[in-house]
DNA sequence: ATTGAAGTACACG
DNA sequence: CTAACGCGTGTACTTCAAT
């Protein structure tokens, strides 16, 4: 009898592929074979924000996710730049988790364009026979992509592992309308030579520490003891230690409890007019009320975001003796908050932000 | 000693 | 002129005060 508990799961991760641009791209057939840039409005070049998504045609010059926009527009002013259509795409988003719920009962969603399945239940329909197993769980991931692209003309890319952690790393690596399981006995020849940045949790900062000590690849982390990665990196260090193995017990979740909300705005030009900053702040204040009467949520605790000219960003707070639901304390509170920042630094403001803990 | 609040840093899609 | 850098949500840390 094998054993089935978290030591022996299989899960696939499902990533659409460029998603947004990819929608774009299906709604405007004349598009295709262009580059597609969906994200910020670049106002030639001088707009503010960011790269959404770029298509695979974009992405030869460069452009990808979370770029600034002006740099996009430098690296491809020709290139199609599209603004982000966010209630289309949160549509088709739900066609496609309706077909993925199809094929496993635990489904977790952690984007628009993204999820786990749990398919461990094929260890018991399948008689715990592990090749059999395997087998079957690449025979649901090329159906999942067949059917994704028959209803929706929309390509997917699969990773398929014993956790989460590594069926993504595995997705990542199959890019685009891929297709990669890597087994247990697999998963530390793959990691080996894997850039640290690619082990969820590693990002720039940590990345670049690392890369100061010599470190490139995971292979090169792993000289580290655990008690070495908790005195560089605190509690993360030792969960470190443990992803660079490849080991994850994060279980798949159905659904996750909202802890906070909240909403922000940066502005075109940064300001100190009151003129500007208060209707906009008045606008945050109005939507953030009312996704919580909508949600039925009640708030204890207001932070509020102040971003200012040069990027230094900062946060205020207050914690209410009672949580309520009340949009006129909600204002009444942050806009002291917001005040104080005005009458405290006397910089440009860039961004305002106003979030709630739900009590 | 423990808890809660305020503020900061970092990560991810 | 090597900086340009949205938005929404989560976790973890440090510091300080009150219990």
């Amino acid at each position: 009898m094998v054993n089935v508990t978290m030591k022996n799961r299989i899960i696939l991760h499902l990533d659409m592929d460029a998603f947004f641009a990819a929608i774009e791209e299906r709604e405007n057939p004349h598009f295709k074979g262009k580059p597609i840039v969906v994200g910020a409005d670049p106002r030639k070049g001088q707009g503010r924000g960011v790269v959404s998504t770029a298509n695979y045609e974009a992405r030869k010059f460069g452009i990808h996710s979370a770029m600034p926009i002006s740099k996009a527009y430098q690296l491809c002013p020709t290139a199609i730049f599209l603004p982000v259509n966010a209630e289309l795409y949160s549509q088709v988003s739900k066609k496609i988790m309706n077909i993925i719920q199809t094929y496993s009962p635990l489904v977790e969603q952690t984007s628009l364009d993204e999820a786990y399945l749990d398919l461990t239940q094929l260890y018991h329909t399948l008689k715990y026979d592990r090749e059999e197993v395997w087998e079957r769980a690449r025979v649901i991931a090329k159906e999942l992509k067949r059917k994704i692209f028959e209803e929706e003309r929309l390509t997917a890319t699969c990773g398929i592992g014993p956790n989460k952690m590594i069926a993504k790393i595995a997705c990542e690596s199959a890019k685009p309308d891929g297709l990669k399981a890597i087994l247990p006995e697999e998963v530390e020849k793959f990691f080996e030579p894997l850039d640290i940045e690619e082990i969820p949790g590693i990002g720039e900062k940590t990345g670049a520490m690392l890369r100061v000590k010599g470190v490139q690849t995971v292979g090169d982390a792993k000289q580290f003891s655990k008690e070495e990665l908790r005195q560089l990196f605190g509690k993360n260090g030792e969960a470190m230690y443990e992803r660079l193995r490849g080991i994850d017990e994060e279980p798949v979740i159905k659904e996750r409890v909202i802890k906070s909300l909240g909403k922000e705005h940066t502005f075109e030009k940064d300001t100190r007019d009151p003129a500007s900053i208060i209707p906009v702040f008045e606008d945050l204040v109005e939507e953030v009320a009312g996704e919580i009467q909508r949600e039925g949520f009640a708030f204890r605790s207001i932070t509020v975001v102040c971003r200012f000219h040069g990027f230094e960003t900062h946060t205020k707070a207050v914690t209410l003796s009672a949580a309520t639901a009340d949009k006129k304390v909600l204002r009444q509170e942050a806009m002291k908050l917001l005040l104080r920042f005005i009458t405290e630094n006397p910089k440009p403001i860039r961004l305002v932000g106003l979030r709630v803990k739900i009590a």
